[in-house]
RNA sequence: GGAUGGAUUCCCGAGUGGCCAAAGGGGACAGACUGUAAAUCUGCUGCAAAUUGCUUCGGUGGUUCGAAUCCACCUCCAUCCA
């Protein structure tokens, strides 16, 4: 199978500007295409995730990525998506994401001997001349058909300022400079990337007389239609330092059932006929679908010896055992009072609940378990000595634990 | 620049002088049931030394015994006019 074919047969394909064209193009490795990342924060996330294994795969079958990290258009943010304008990124911020962006990166694409390219928009974007831009490519973009966009729809009730209203012509600057530059002919994304994308094209088209194409990849949602890799605290983060590797694995072996087939067709590397199989699972066995995608993804993201050790620790615990891999919050001397702790104080240090009163909370409601033994009473006191060694294992409601010790 | 309407807790949204830590809904969290799923039911949802105290209704001042609520100024947003 080629790669189109299976790009296709794993739900990624979205919206494609010339079918054909780009089939004939990424199937003979003829394409230089880029994806566009924008420091928003100093990790990359799930939704990256998928582009960077979209890149990936369009490596092995032969063909040049470049990894656009946007140290120019993350100065002035996407609305695309977005209900309300992002919060103003400085510079700095934006330099520092950008590192962390790069470092991410090559752990997932090879960038040895012109492989792949990773390029900053910074470079070309920051040096415009206002005038000289507005009768360039300022020329080139009809506002009416701007407003038109899908993508600036759901702000016009809102509202939507000026800065973030050019983000789409930056975006379609930056393919025009792409293709100049590196001979890029075609660009990718998630499919809240659309109008931006064809914007590109379209300016290519108008500037240079070529042509150059868009695809888009399916945003991966859940059943309830809403974009997945989000959790209440945040974003499931690649960073390890941000989402524990166990952390990571837990959140996709807790995945509704209806979306686990679609996650591991879109998200993992294993082969299709393997997935056509687990297609037909039903009911209880999906749980073995879980696990797999979980392990896959976590080893993917971290590494085998992570993703094993996650596993053996999520079914450690969730058996009713006990676990040496798990996310461990160690306590020095200076949190106890008179050589004790109290269970509040536990929950909250772990960072198992926000507050005291949370923590209260949920003891009362009878959340909180300590070895296994449900806490009763919010004012239980443990003794420092009681939290050397291995320390406790504290859980909070039945997903959420913690090893807690004093050093 | 002018006119009008608006900003309330995670979100939507009620509240127009005390009975307001603030209705209702959504979400989140916890419990029951389960398969670490979904659905359903129940509880809960500012902070704390917790039958009490403290801090919150865009910001700053003011009126008042008492302000989310009244007044002044400011900031931001929407709609219409330029």
């Amino acid at each position: 199978m080629q790669i189109f074919e299976e790009l296709k047969a794993r739900g990624l394909l979205a919206q494609l500007t010339d079918e054909k064209e780009i089939r004939e193009l990424i199937n003979n490795g003829k394409a230089t295409f880029y994806i566009g990342f924008d420091p928003t924060a100093d990790s990359l996330h799930v939704g990256h995730f998928m582009a960077l294994c979209l890149m990936k795969r369009l490596q092995m079958a032969g063909n040049k990525p470049i990894a656009l990290l946007g140290g120019g258009t993350g100065m002035i943010g996407d609305p695309s998506g977005r209900s309300d304008m992002r919060s103003m990124l400085t510079k700095e911020q934006i330099d520092h994401n950008i590192e962390c962006f790069k470092k991410q990166m090559s752990k997932f694409i090879d960038f040895s001997d012109g492989k792949a390219l990773m390029v900053n928009n910074a470079d070309w974007l920051m040096n415009l001349n206002y005038i000289e831009l507005l009768r360039e490519v300022g020329a080139c973009f009809s506002v009416n058909n701007m407003l038109r966009a899908e993508c600036y729809k759901q702000r016009m009730e809102k509202g939507l300022s000026f800065l973030e209203f050019n983000y789409m012509i930056m975006q379609s600057y930056d393919f025009l400079a792409l293709y100049k530059n590196y001979g890029c002919n075609m660009q990718f994304g998630g499919d809240d990337q659309w109008s931006n994308m064809l914007g590109g094209t379209e300016l290519i088209r108008r500037k240079l007389g070529k042509d150059a194409y868009a695809m888009t990849i399916t945003l991966l949602l859940n059943s309830e239609g809403k974009k997945m890799g989000k959790t209440q605290k945040g974003a499931v983060w690649l960073d390890p330092n941000k989402t524990s590797p166990f952390e990571f694995y837990q959140y996709w072996r807790n995945v509704a059932d209806a979306d686990v087939l679609k996650c591991i067709r879109m998200l993992t590397f294993l082969p299709l006929e393997q997935i056509d199989e687990m297609d037909k699972w039903e009911g209880s066995q999906l749980n073995q679908a879980k696990e797999i995608l979980a392990y896959e993804l976590t080893k993917l993201v971290h590494s085998e010896e992570e993703a094993v050790k996650a596993q053996e620790s999520s079914r450690a615990l969730f058996t009713g055992g006990n676990a040496a891999e798990m996310p461990t919050t160690e306590l020095t001397e200076a949190d106890l009072t008179d050589g004790n702790i109290d269970i509040l104080d536990i929950l909250v240090k772990s960072g198992l609940v926000k507050s005291r009163s949370e923590g209260r909370r949920a003891v009362e409601q009878g959340g909180v378990s300590v070895d296994g033994d449900k806490v009763d009473d919010f004012r239980k006191l443990y003794a420092g000595e009681d939290l050397g060694g291995e320390g406790i294992v504290v859980k909070r409601g039945k997903k959420n634990f913690k090893r807690v010790l004093v050093k």
